[in-house]
DNA sequence: TTCGGATGCTTGCAATAGTTAGCGATAATT
DNA sequence: AATTATCGCTAACTATTGCAAGCATCCGAA
């Protein structure tokens, strides 16, 4: 799939390509860090492919960057996911709950939220 | 590419199924909640294939799970990045500084940690 | 100038991700 | 019993990823 260019400005690409010159490292140097191959990290880099989820996080390994802020760079992680309370965080990383359960949660807690910043300001 | 075993004694497959059945979702259900076939979903839950990131997304969309879980899960996000200490994550998030950069600041925060750590034995 | 190496890029090709159509089994409805 | 719907899955196909080989350009050294 080639890229669409979310609302962040720069794309997965272009962002990797700026990652990579501040590094100083030759699209070939960068490639042989990541084990792929340099014709193909240019064409991510351009935006003509996507790749996929073992490549980004040998990218994110060689860039020495974190494969979270990659993915929310590719529009792939939602970037709203990092403004959540930790409460919602803490419901959405538990794997031990439905995600019905989890839902219900969510909700409650937010409608507790809301209640409270309406009561507070009256 | 098929999926490996990693150590969570699950696979990302065998998750997903679990995640989906507790959900009380179909398979059919559940592709559709997704926006992807439901042979193909079939075909991830049983480890015949490794799906992309945005398929992975839209499945933690669908699951009312965080990708990063999703990610952890399926070996993709390394879990020890989960232990690591707030600086060095901090670094790693930050997309202004350089991977040599990043690189320098961590190696000095660890090699004070671990004069301190002798420091405190002594 | 000429050579050698480094740069990024183009071009097919093999492998795999993801789809559409449809099968067999089970369960509910008429 | 016959029909209809839903379940998960198989098979065959298309689309895309990711690679090996090689091209064109530039730059420094002989």
């Amino acid at each position: 799939m080639t890229q669409k260019r979310p609302d962040p400005y720069v794309t997965l690409g272009e962002f990797i390509r700026r990652q990579r010159e501040l590094s100083q490292l030759s699209v070939r140097q960068l490639a042989e860090l990541c084990g792929i191959s340099n014709p193909y990290l240019s064409q991510i880099e351009r935006g003509l492919r996507m790749p996929s989820s073992m490549i980004l996080q040998s990218l994110a390994k060689g860039l020495r960057i974190s494969a979270e802020t990659l993915y929310t760079q590719a529009g792939i992680l939602d970037p709203q996911d990092a403004e959540e309370s930790d409460v919602v965080k803490a419901v959405m990383h538990d794997p031990e709950l439905s995600a019905r359960q989890r839902e219900m949660l969510i909700d409650m807690y937010r409608s507790f939220r809301q209640v409270n910043e309406k009561s507070a300001s009256a």
